[in-house]
DNA sequence: ATCCGCATGTAACCCGTTACATGATTCT
DNA sequence: AGAATCATGTAACGGGTTACATGCGGAT
């Protein structure tokens, strides 16, 4: 069981590929499509990194399944099994207290991955997770806006933008648990 | 004059010299305390960075100065005359409705090196073109929002979320023109 | 017959990360 | 003297962007 540790991408790929069995022109449709679409990967940066999951055994091409006809020359990817445990290891990795906010992106898009695989106490662990880790982070903002003097008036509003969105987030995951908490019985 | 653009964290590095002069050491310790820390660039960036600065003479090593008693080790950068123009280029490159998301923090950081160097009414013209980009931004979420069933329950949530934050940015920069509005003459 | 969209791929280039190296200065 | 911090740098490596190449399929 090697330790090969993939980039944010390629976890993302993988599980898309999880969700669903698809291409790599699938995939970019997908990011087009979705509001995950601000990032667009390019045909350079997609398909090698398909090859790299490929390579390390974690997704695998389809074979064309139907008659051959037609999709000849298409490569459908589907996880493996070492791939489907790679990406559920992903899904349940901690949250980081120092780079909530940089990472916060990513978070949502486990959060959404996580709707078919896990348990709604999960899923609500992983938001109150958030949750803590975005109350330490706009902790610090404050703490640092409480400070004699940021600098000038700029650097001022910075910081309440900081802590506005921030704020926000975290009013996010609340409502969000409340929302799930509420919801009928699934999973 | 050649057309070299430069990365975003080039552009960063020059406006933090055009600021004041400093140090790769300087600016480091820069990032590592201000609420930008979230990103703390390299040793194997910063001073590559600096040097591409220096060799497109946007920015040089400043003499000594004092008595060359100490300090002997330390290159400290301040700006060309290109090089503050390169700056005010970019500090006035219009916004980019489609990645404003993305570049939202970059934008911001824009907002705090536009103090020292630009008018009230240049400010609040930028401010204005990041609340359209945003106000265009979180339309095109409602508009997904709008769409019959964005899947499950979590692309739900997610997509509240985007709304949620890019609405508090959206609240906060009528609020920063508001407050730069109604403040004491200055520049 | 041709043109456009589908679908995958490759190569050059750039740059950031990691990790290491090096010397000077200050502290104890 | 020895340790920690200041301060700058370099080399290997990985991966993303841009731009180009290619071939199949359906549309006019």
């Amino acid at each position: 069981m090697a330790e090969h540790q993939l980039t944010a991408f390629e976890h993302v790929l993988l599980g898309l590929v999880c969700l669903s069995p698809a291409s790599g022109y699938d995939l970019k449709r997908i990011f087009a499509v979705t509001p995950m679409g601000i990032y667009q990967p390019s045909s350079g940066a997609l398909y090698p990194a398909l090859r790299r999951l490929e390579a390390k055994a974690l997704v695998r091409a389809k074979a064309p399944d139907g008659m051959g006809q037609s999709a000849r020359r298409r490569r459908v990817y589907e996880p493996t099994e070492t791939g489907r445990a790679t990406h559920l290891t992903w899904l349940r990795t901690p949250i980081e207290r120092s780079t909530v906010s940089r990472d916060l992106g990513l978070h949502l898009v486990r959060f959404v991955m996580m709707e078919p695989s896990f348990s709604r106490g999960e899923v609500l662990a992983f938001l109150d997770d958030l949750r803590e880790a975005l109350a330490a982070f706009t902790a610090e903002l404050e703490q640092f806006a409480a400070a004699p003097n940021v600098g000038g008036r700029h650097p001022r509003l910075a910081l309440d933008h900081g802590l506005a969105v921030h704020r926000a987030s975290l009013d996010w995951a609340g409502h969000a648990m409340a929302a799930l908490s509420a919801a009928p019985a699934a999973s």
